[in-house]
DNA sequence: CCCATTTAGTTACCATGATAACATAAATGG
DNA sequence: CCATTTATGTTATCATGGTAACTAAATGGG
């Protein structure tokens, strides 16, 4: 999470910008980006806590729903399809799997891995939450951001 | 952090915009800028680290340095400044002020706050930090996110 | 003035990310 | 075919974010 409300002072970054090369403009327009991110990153975790997700379990489910052909993926595949550490994936399956939202079983081929696939539940979590997702996206980006966001 | 290495498709994401009157161009705009600001901000987390800093830290004594007439803040003012919460902030100044980068006197004038100074330690790691970190976000908007970034 | 409220900071606890080290199974190649 | 290497998942530990509840001090209305 970034988070500076002010950003550094246009003469700073134009003094640093100066002494080494580098585009002011491109210095401010990404501080802008990553403030911006921040804050929908935010609005979408406090959208997803409210739904009894997080962005994880979210992504987690939709790449487990959108696999065309198959009912389950290996934590191995939703890893690779999610930026995320094997731990990380480790402990989001188990507890999706407490809660109910997905069920995991020894996978058939490979005695070292297993088969996540989603339950009614799981299924019904996830087309609860993708309308609000989808449209809290298209309103952030519908207006620019104020100065003072 | 953001990730979803592959976005969802045109067409879930159209199916979606439509039922939803949501603009679908601004949905994968959001979409992209949210990964493109993580994996910005994880450039940024490997830089600060190789520095002993993080984005907090760094910010911190950004906060404390570029206040033009005082020396010090209290704890409550660089909180004010940054987009953090109160404990986070405690533990990061006693952070700082372990590894020398603060110091963090009694408060002259409200016995419940405290006075955070930047040591010489901390304006030259301060100062070591600044190019690097305004070069990253010139070159990272430099050139436009390719495809499959 | 004094008690209630607000403010500053801390503590305790939880969520969620990472890496390192490990056990086990699969794959590979001599 | 067996030994080494690679791949999968887990555990342990750490970093860094949050909220709730607490203490102590300042503030302010009666």
């Amino acid at each position: 999470m970034f988070f500076l409300k002010e950003l550094p002072s246009q003469q700073m970054v134009a003094t640093y910008a100066e002494t080494y090369g580098a585009d002011p403009a491109h210095i401010t327009s990404a501080l802008l980006m990553m403030r911006r991110a921040s804050l929908l990153i935010r609005r979408l975790d406090a959208y997803f806590a409210a739904h009894g997700l997080s962005q994880l379990r979210f992504l987690v489910l939709i790449v487990i729903d959108r696999e065309p052909e198959r009912q389950s993926l290996a934590p191995n595949e939703i890893a690779s399809r999610i930026d995320v550490s094997k731990p990380v994936m480790t402990r989001t399956l188990q507890s999706l799997q407490q809660d109910g939202l997905i069920s995991l079983a020894a996978s058939q081929t490979d005695k070292r891995s297993k088969e996540a696939a989603l339950t009614a539940a799981g299924r019904q979590q996830l087309q609860d939450a993708l309308p609000g997702y989808f449209r809290i996206l298209s309103e952030e980006m519908a207006h620019p951001p104020a100065a003072g966001d």
